[in-house]
Order: C-alpha cells, then sequence, then structure tokens
DNA sequence: ACTTGTTAGCTATGTTATATAACTATTATG
DNA sequence: CATAATAGTTATATAACATAGCTAACAAGT
C-alpha cells in the first residue's frame, strides 16, 4: 500500500473510494462505465483498422445505403464538420464509396464496399462479445432495463 | 425535412433513426446518454470557472483534506500526469493550497480553500438540479436501480 | 552506508472526440 | 431573379485521455 496523507489514507483503507459525493452523479458514474466500456472497445475497433466514430459511421452507411453525410451527422449527434474526416478515412479504407446523387449535385450517397459490410459485421460481432463479457454479471432483463432507463434520460427542459 | 435520398430518407420518416443496429450497444446508447449529461455539466460548471475534470478533483480535495495528487489519480481514474494542470488550475484560482508533507516531501497535502469549499457547494447543487430536471422521466426508484446497474459493469475478465 | 527499486510530481507530446466559424457550390423559396 | 437554406468542406480550438521519460525523494535489502 502506497504512504498516504492520514485522513485520505483511511478513506482508502474503508472503502478504497475518493469519490463517494461525486458518486452520487449520475452523469459522474455514468461517465465512468462509460470510459470503461469505450477504451475497450476502441482497442477492439484498433483490430479492424477503425476508430469508435469510423466504426459507427460505416454501421449506419450499410445499414442505410446511399446516406448522406449530413444524415450520418445527425444520426450520430455530432456536426457535420466532424464528418468529413471520418468519411475520408472510411473511404481511403476503401470501406464505403462516395458516389454522386444525380438530383443533388451537393450531397454524396454513400455506400458500404462489400469489404465494408464484412469489416463491419466482424467488428460488431466482437464488440458485442466484449459487451457480453463485461456486461456479465447483468442478467437480459437487467441489461435491457440498463437501456430503457438510459432511454429515458431527456434533453434540459 | 431536409431533402433525402430515398432509403435513408424513409428510415428517418419511420422512426427518425438511422442507428438502430448501434443503437442495441450498451456502449454506444450509453455514451449518448453521457455525451447528453456532460455537456449539460460543462456548461453548469463553466459557471463557476470549472471544467468536469477539476471540479471533480475539487470534490475530492474538499471531502478529503490532504489527499495528494497520486490519490486524486487513482480516485478519479486517471493518469497521475493528468492531474498536474488540473491541480494548478485549481491552486490559480484560488480554491485549493497545495502544502507541503513534512513527512513525505516528494507530495503535497492538497487542501480546499474557504472559497473553494463555497465553489464546490455551490456547483455541486447546481449540478444535482440539472441532473433532476433531465432525470425527471424516472422517478426514484428507477435512478436507484440506473445506478445499481451501472455499478455491475465490469472489467473484462 | 550503499545499491536497487519504487513512488510523487512534472514535462513533453500525441490522439481522439467534440465544437464553432466561415467559406463554396448548389438547391429551394418567395 | 434575389434571397435564403443546405451539403460538404476547411481551419481552428479545446477537453479528455494516454504514454514515455525525467528528477527528487523515499524504502528496503544486503
Amino acid at each position: 500500500m502506497a504512504k498516504a496523507t492520514k485522513a485520505a489514507a483511511q478513506a482508502v483503507a474503508e472503502n478504497g473510494n475518493l469519490d463517494t459525493a461525486l458518486r452520487g452523479l449520475v452523469g459522474y458514474s455514468m461517465k465512468r462505465a462509460t470510459n470503461m466500456l469505450q477504451a475497450d472497445a476502441s482497442r477492439v475497433l484498433d483490430g479492424y483498422g477503425l476508430r469508435i466514430t469510423t466504426f459507427s459511421a460505416l454501421a449506419v452507411i450499410c445499414d442505410h445505403p446511399d446516406v448522406t453525410q449530413s444524415q450520418i451527422a445527425a444520426a450520430l449527434n455530432m456536426e457535420r464538420s466532424n464528418t468529413v474526416l471520418i468519411i475520408d478515412a472510411l473511404e481511403q479504407a476503401g470501406l464505403i464509396g462516395r458516389h454522386r446523387v444525380p438530383t443533388d449535385r451537393r450531397s454524396y450517397a454513400l455506400r458500404a464496399t462489400l469489404e465494408g459490410m464484412k469489416t463491419r459485421d466482424a467488428a460488431l460481432k466482437a464488440l458485442a462479445a466484449h459487451e457480453d463479457d463485461m456486461l456479465r454479471n447483468l442478467d437480459q432483463e437487467e441489461r435491457a432495463t440498463l437501456m430503457a432507463l438510459m432511454g429515458k434520460i431527456a434533453p434540459r427542459s
């Protein structure tokens, strides 16, 4: 055990937590859980040459061929400007293609390549397996409850 | 409604979601909820001259006088190196003080100033109020369940 | 006491995610 | 046709997070 000042060391000895007050905040506790899940997801996706954002965009494109960058931004709750480099990366990796739309020359119709579809499927499967492990202490009903409760969180009224 | 390619536009018309597959991942859904809470928390804390990380560190210091930077890093699940600038910011804002420890000249005993205590109390109160609003669709039992379920998520086995 | 290993804080650096403003080309609207 | 809105882009900034390496100080074993 590390040397520590008295009061803090005592708190550590008691329950190992110095952040008791913060744990009462849902945002704080959720951030910690999210960080754990995201860090693991990043490591998994790295094996497929993807980051979390590029994987997310790829998944949307696979499920919705001919989607536009603006639609992806809206779906993933990000700024349009930030989609550019993400789509660039997917295109350069040969996972998707930008196709011009005859009826609107401003936008691109994004479509996954065969490799893109395969990569998505494999990555999604790997992610699900890792999540399943990290959620091993929750049964199916508890997982459903967790998702439902998170879905009830709303923007400021 | 924005002009969109056919298939994607249809999906949007149906349920407004292009990310159905991703929503099945707990990590993805939790990230979305977390982002919402964190963005709001950042705005709140900005009013107190704090960021999420500086507020978190301040809260730990207030609750555990004479805590060290390493202990804060461990408590907040961050790297020691990243605590330095955070503690610097709190010190320069006059919210905490670095005090030398006679028994160990390597470490600092961090203590909040009176203003630090006041700032923390006010910020925490404001954060709790904002969370209470964003969680208005969950009753007390549901909030407790949410916290309990998040706490069951574990690192990879 | 002296070497060895560890700890605390610090510095530098890099990446990822996110946000904003401003620009061009194109399309929609009054 | 003039004006407004939209799609994509560029540039830029910041927060959070991570890694490697460094110095000073302490701890432990011989």
